[in-house]
DNA sequence: AGCGGTTGTCGAATCGATTCGACGATGCAG
DNA sequence: CTGCATCGTCGAATCGATTCGACAACCGCT
């Protein structure tokens, strides 16, 4: 493989000369940067990363931290990995995964990817509202960017859609329509039980969102285990007051849910309307529901720009110097509903 | 940040005995071993990543080269990310995500990968039968392992689900139900063109099974565009001799097809039987759908084993010294189809 | 002609770990 | 008591790039 000496021999110059020409950090005569230019281009060179690396401190890569636990975030969790491998792309770095290694040692290998220099930054994907790897991170002054919005607005650069104002927005648009009895299916309870900012923040969009609004708003967990989450569902729509409206925070089980309802004899949206919060824009043969979506290019592009900008200020005076009352730089995306087809006036 | 001569002060030895109690590469008294060993755990000492591969010429990362065009992958990939973190983890490796960086130079970012020492190895996702990336990395000597099965069995490691077997088996489950026409539907065209392996195999497939078994197997390709799918859909369906048996090689269009059949009064099983080849183990509101599963899990490791066994080997003598023909190590897995609730006897 | 100021390039130190050869200490045999 | 392994540790070279200070060459000005 070829070294910077090799490309400094190939162009007639020093080492330092070619240095200089990639970089670009001191002026050049254009001869010279041609004739480098050229040896690059023929020795196929590409700088060894280590040796870049151990010299200037830059790795140019970003760690991704997947979440702790929980597998049903894994078909989300795949788009988060491609949007945000493209729009670090965009900024000049790789993205290197970072699995937790097992339930007993949350966060080592995120410490291992830090401590051993691996990346220039973490970006924390379901985050919790106590995660224990901020603070990791933090006394390590590595700097990071939370996917998920936790209480703490000042513990590290953070963005996040804003999972309150969906349910609030989707509760307001059931009520509108008639809806005086719904249900909320809030994500599973494994993401709840752990505090992911997501579950969190929608079960208590959906408490404002009753108290504001004054409808009754029966807040049920889903569960990952289809049987289970069909016994809850069936529990409801068997009681004295069914639900009229339904709000599911856990898309991947919205096709299953329909079929079910469907079997039940309950068709959406002519006997239960639906609103999906933090969906895909899938396909559900031709039926358009009523959603927010989940703005996957816009977080990953987001918590990729935190990162990099959080790169940028490592040994900076702390915590943070602007002036927001002590809140981290961050990006509260405001969900948008996309009015579709399985919201119908209340009977 | 700790280094080397840290632990080495603290322990009150040599830095090169310390390494030397790290890799295990000499034999090292108890008692220093031990003074080691606390001075790492007390400073929480990791070694420079940078420093290391640079003198060491491994990384300890392996590269995993997303496919090079198709967002219908996204899903699925997803997964495989997922899976092939953990594989790796379990070998010590952590893993770097390769996004082709635009259409216009593909495999440009994973050569940088592999020329700059990035990673020791290359996962390639989405493999094509005459893929760029297998003659590129290659060329460089880096070591690599295919998710795809390629004609070409001497390319390089890989392992995959037998696709063509898959399709094969597929239409004889319908074909013993008493099914004599029926629609395949095929990845989509994208995937199709491209030359994806697993497109490729399981169009051979179909046709395999169509002359084997002298039935009709008609070949559609999917679309990732529903209305366009949809319409598809509707002319076979539409047609004097309507298919009785689907074997959908598609797995995301599942439960819009469902819903866009019922939607026309075509019942699954009732009037048409369904096997779905190459999906997950994904709930559709109870519908237990025949299906052959794809093993994620399993590719994942076997592709994690191969390029571990391929770092192994670089410097060997070539191509591969094992007495099979010429073929590269590969892991072929056999398809298991599950018999659910969805194929029905023909009418 | 001499001087100060640019401009462009070079040499050398440096980052932190690995690894080889060397070397002192200890044990055992003759 | 000497000679020779053996064992455990150390020192120094090395990997490949970055970056700072130095400096030669050339400019224009007095």
């Amino acid at each position: 493989m070829a070294t910077i000496k090799d490309v400094a021999r190939a162009a007639g110059v020093a080492p330092s000369t070619v240095s200089y020409v990639l970089s670009g950090s001191r002026k050049i005569s254009a001869d010279t940067r041609t004739a480098v230019q050229a040896a690059v281009e023929e020795l196929g060179y590409h700088p060894n990363a280590g040796a870049r690396s151990l010299r200037s401190t830059r790795t140019d890569v970003l760690a991704l931290a997947l979440p702790l636990s929980g597998h049903g975030y894994l078909p989300v969790g795949g788009r988060f990995m491609y949007g945000l491998s493209e729009a670090a792309g965009r900024h000049g770095y790789l993205v290197l995964l970072v699995t937790p290694p097992g339930e007993d040692d949350r966060g080592a290998g995120l410490e291992r990817a830090a401590r051993g220099r691996f990346a220039d930054a973490a970006v924390l994907m379901g985050v919790e509202m106590e995660d224990p790897r901020v603070a990791a991170m933090r006394s390590l002054d590595f700097p990071v960017a939370l996917m998920g919005h936790p209480d703490d607005e000042s513990a590290a650069p953070w963005c996040d859609l804003d999972w309150e104002e969906s349910v609030v927005s989707s509760v307001r648009a059931l009520r509108e329509a008639g809806h005086r009895r719904m249900l909320y299916l809030a994500t599973v309870e494994e993401d709840v039980g752990s505090g992911r900012t997501y579950s969190v923040r929608g079960i208590r969009g959906a408490e404002r969102a009753a108290a504001e609004s004054g409808v009754a708003v029966d807040v049920c967990h889903s569960s990952d285990d289809p049987v289970e989450l069909y016994r809850r569902l069936d529990a409801r729509f068997d009681s004295d007051a069914p639900p009229t409206a339904l709000a599911v925070q856990h898309p991947p089980a919205i096709p299953g849910i329909l079929r079910h309802l469907a079997a039940r004899g309950i068709e959406v949206p002519r006997d239960v309307s639906l609103v999906a919060i933090g969906n895909f824009p899938e396909d559900l043969g031709g039926l358009d529901v009523t959603r927010i979506e989940l703005p996957v290019e816009q977080m990953s592009a987001a918590a990729t720009r935190l990162a990099v900008e959080a790169i940028a200020r490592v040994g900076d005076p702390g915590p943070f110097d602007d002036g927001d009352g002590g809140r981290a730089p961050h990006t509260l995306i405001p969900p948008r509903l996309i009015r579709g087809a399985t919201v119908a006036p209340a009977p």
